[in-house]
DNA sequence: GTGAAAGCGCTAACAT
DNA sequence: ATGTTAGCGCTTTCAC
C-alpha cells in the first residue's frame, strides 16, 4: 500500500504538501508545477489514502450507520439501503447496516456504530409509523427514513430532539389509488386495509367497530389532507409506545383517509362495509371471500400488494376477470409481487430508493454542514423536495436543532402504475 | 470520550499497561490489585476502545465487507446479512454491505472498502449460482454464500484461489419435496420450475426442448446425488461467463435432478410434460393454466413459492381446494409470500440466516487464524458442519490455499416445513 | 511556497 | 513485573 510518505519521498517533498495537493488545498500554496508532480506520483505508485490513518486524525470516518429494525423480514429494506448507498458512495461515504429488533440489541449495535466512529445516523422501520429515537443518538446527525418522530403530545421523547424524516406520502396514496378506480368507473369500492393478525376478526368485519374506526379516521381526513400527520396519534400508537414491533398505523390510517377523502370529494358515500381490514393468512382470506358474497365490490383499493394476492385469489375462486369483471389497486410494498404479478396489478410504487438517496444526501448535508446538489440523483422517480436542517457549530452544538421547523418531515409522492388490473369502465 | 491516557493517569500508571489489562494480556505482567484498579477506573469513566486507533495500530479493522449482487430486489438477502450480522457482532466484528449489479460498480466497491480496511469479504448472489470472484479480491480472506465458485473447466478464473462456500443443497431440496408428494399419494407430480423469462415458452412447453432439457439433467443426478455441483456446468452457465446478471441454474438443475431421482427411486416414470418451466406474469401463468388442463397433475413441486403462486391462482380457478384435491410443495425462497400463505403452503426453507450464521464464524475464523465455537449459534434450525481453512502465515502469505481441498463447498442441508397444503392421501 | 514537527489513540518491542 | 518509546498514516499549525 503506498503512503504519502512515499510519494514525498520520490517527488522529494515533505509529506505535509504531498497532503496539500491531493487534498485539493494547494491551491496559492504550492508551485502548480509541483502540485501536478505530486498528482502524477501519486497515479502511477497506485496511492489510495488510508481511510483509517485520515479518520483518526480528522475525526471523521465518512462512514454512516443505517440503523433499521427488522430489515431480515422486509423484503423492500433493500430498496431503501441501496439507494442511501448509492448517493453515500457518491459522496465518499460508506454505509454501516445495522438491524435491531428490540431494546436491547439497539442499544448495543448503537454503541457499536459509535465505537467504530460513524460520522452520523440513519434509522429506519419496517413500515412508515410513529417512532421514538433512543436518546443516546441525540448528539449525532440523523435522518428517520420511512418513518416520522413522534411527537411529545403523543408520548413520545419530550428530551429529544427534532430530527428530519422522509416517508411516502400516505394520505395521497389512498387518495390517487381510489381516484384511479373513481376514474375507471367503479362505485363500490372497497378498502383492503391493514390489522394486525391477533384481531383480524375484529375490526372492519364487526359492523360496529367498523362504524366506530370509520368516524375516527374520518375526522382525521381534514388534518391528513393538509399534509399533517394528525389523526394517527391514536390509542394503538400510544399503547405501543417503547415498542420496536410493526405497526404500520401511519400508512394505514393515512391510505384509509386517502380512500375517504377520494370517495367524498366525488360524491360517493362510503359504506363502513366496504372497508376490509385483515391480518394475513386463512381469516384473511376468509374476510376477504365474505367481502365479494356480501358486499360484491367493483373496485378493490389494497393496502399492500400482499392484501392485493387475496383478491387475485377470490377472483379466481368466483370467476371473476381482474380488469373486466373487477378492477384492483395495491401498493407495492413487496418487489416479489411485482415480480410476479406486476404486469397484472396496478400498484402505487412506493419509492424506496428514492427515500434512501434522499434521506443519504440530507444526512450528508448535516454532517458536512453544507448544502448538497440534488441534481445529480440518478433516476429519481420522484422529485425530491430541497435540503434543509441547521448546521452543527464548531463546537458541535446544534443551537438552532431543537427548534428545528416541523417541515423537516418530507412526505413524498407515490406514482401510480397503470396496469391491466384496472378496467377502463369497470362495472359489475 | 475517555481514552487510555485518562485512565492511565487516573490510576497514575502508564497507558502501555493500561492497554494491556484492558486487552486481557495482563497475566503475568500486571500485578492482580493494579490490574483490578485499572478495570474499575475504566468501567467508572465509562472507557471504550477506540476502534479506529486500534484499526491503525494493528492493522486490522474488525470490519467484514458483505458484497452482495442485486440485494434491492432480493428480499431475502435480509435474512442472510442479518445472520452474518449476528455472528459478526458476536465476535466483535462490523459489516460494511454494498451491492454491486455490474461489473464496474463492483470494482468501485471492492476498492471502496479495501481502503476502508475491511479484514475480509463476503460474496454473495441472489440466487445460489455459479460465480467468479474478481481477482482484486485474491489476497483477502473471503467466503462465498449462496453460490459457489466456478472451476477453470466450467470456464471460470484460472488464476483465482479457492474460496469456501455455503450454499443450499439443492438436489436435495427437490428430492424431499418430491418424496413428500409421493409420500401423500401423489403419482402425477409436475415441477414447476424456473425458466429465464425471455424464453418461459420455449423450453419445457415445446416438447422437443423438454425432452431435451430432461435427458440434460437426467445425466446429471448421479453426480448430483453425491453432492457434487456437476451438471450445473452447462451451455447457459459458460453464456454468462463474467455476468452479474440473476442465473439461478445451480438451483434450477439441482432441484430437477432431486426431483427426477425421488421419482426414479419411487419407480414412478416422470412424463417431461410434467415439467412446465416458466418465468413470470402472464405467460407464466398460461403455461401453468395450460398444464392443469392438459396434464392434470395431483402434486405440485414449485421451484420457488413465487412460482407456487400461479399453482394457487390456477387452483381457485379450477375449482380445486389445495390440500384435498391437489397437493403443493413450494420452496420458500420469498419470506413475503411465507406471510401470506404460509399456514397454507408446505415449503422448504432456504435457510439464509444460516448461510449468513456460517459463512460469518468461517470468515472471522479465517481472519483470526483460529477456530471458531459454533455452539452458541442460535436457533440453527440446520447442522453447521465443521470449519475449516488453511491460515495464512505471518507475512500474509496464503501458502496452503491455492491447494485448499474441494469440500470448501459446503452444502446445507434445508428442512421441510409440512403444511396444509399437502393432503394425507391426494389423488384426483 | 514549503517543510518540520506535533499528535490523533492505540499497541508492541524494548528497556528497565 | 512495569514503564518507556516508537510509530501506524495522515492532517495541521507554525516557522522559515
Amino acid at each position: 500500500m503506498t503512503t504519502m510518505k512515499e510519494i514525498a519521498a520520490a517527488v522529494g517533498v515533505s509529506t505535509a504538501t504531498v497532503s496539500l495537493v491531493l487534498n485539493g488545498r494547494d491551491k496559492g500554496r504550492v508551485k502548480a508545477a509541483l502540485a501536478e508532480h505530486v498528482r502524477r506520483t501519486a497515479e502511477e505508485l497506485g496511492y489510495w489514502p488510508n481511510a483509517i490513518a485520515r479518520s483518526l486524525r480528522t475525526n471523521r470516518s465518512r462512514m454512516l450507520g443505517f440503523i433499521s429494525v427488522e430489515v431480515a423480514t422486509t423484503p423492500y429494506a433493500g430498496g431503501m439501503i441501496q439507494g442511501a448507498q448509492d448517493a453515500a458512495r457518491r459522496h465518499g461515504y460508506m454505509l454501516l447496516t445495522v438491524s435491531a429488533d428490540d431494546a436491547a440489541t439497539m442499544r448495543d449495535e448503537i454503541d457499536a456504530l459509535k465505537r467504530y466512529g460513524v460520522d452520523g445516523f440513519f434509522y429506519s422501520t419496517m413500515s412508515n409509523r410513529r417512532v421514538d429515537i433512543p436518546e443516546s443518538l441525540d448528539d449525532y446527525p440523523l435522518v428517520i427514513v420511512d418513518a416520522s418522530q413522534r411527537t411529545a403530545e403523543e408520548g413520545g421523547n419530550d428530551s429529544s430532539r427534532r430530527f428530519p424524516s422522509i416517508e411516502p406520502d400516505e394520505f395521497r396514496i389512498g387518495y390517487d389509488a381510489t381516484s384511479r378506480l373513481l376514474d375507471a368507473g367503479c362505485r363500490r369500492i372497497a378498502y383492503i386495509g391493514f390489522a394486525a393478525d391477533d384481531d383480524s376478526i375484529g375490526a372492519a368485519n364487526d359492523n360496529g367497530a367498523t362504524t366506530a374506526a370509520g368516524d375516527a379516521v374520518d375526522g382525521a381526513v381534514g388534518a391528513a389532507r393538509d399534509g399533517g400527520a394528525a389523526g394517527m396519534a391514536n390509542g394503538d400508537a400510544v399503547a405501543n409506545a417503547g415498542s420496536l414491533a410493526a405497526d404500520p398505523t401511519v400508512a394505514q390510517a393515512g391510505r384509509l383517509a386517502g380512500y375517504l377523502a377520494a370517495l367524498a370529494d366525488r360524491g360517493v358515500t362510503p359504506d363502513p362495509a366496504w372497508q376490509c381490514n385483515v391480518g394475513t393468512n386463512g381469516a384473511a382470506l376468509a374476510a376477504v371471500a365474505r367481502l365479494f358474497e356480501e358486499v360484491k365490490p367493483d373496485g378493490f383499493f389494497c393496502f399492500n400488494d400482499s392484501r392485493a394476492l387475496y383478491v387475485y385469489e377470490q377472483a379466481a375462486r368466483h370467476g371473476l376477470e381482474i380488469g373486466r369483471d373487477i378492477s384492483v389497486v395495491g401498493v407495492d410494498n413487496h418487489r416479489v409481487l411485482a415480480e410476479t404479478l406486476s404486469p397484472q396489478l396496478t400498484t402505487i410504487e412506493l419509492p424506496h430508493y428514492e427515500m434512501g438517496y434522499w434521506a443519504a444526501l440530507q444526512l450528508i448535508s448535516m454532517v458536512e454542514g453544507r448544502e448538497l446538489s440534488v441534481a445529480d440523483a440518478p433516476a429519481m422517480t420522484a422529485p425530491l423536495p430541497p435540503l434543509e436542517w441547521p448546521v452543527a457549530d464548531d463546537d458541535g452544538n446544534d443551537s438552532s436543532a431543537s427548534t428545528a421547523p416541523g417541515s423537516l418531515d418530507v412526505k413524498i409522492h407515490c406514482t401510480l402504475i397503470d396496469k391491466e388490473s384496472v378496467a377502463p369502465a369497470a362495472g359489475q
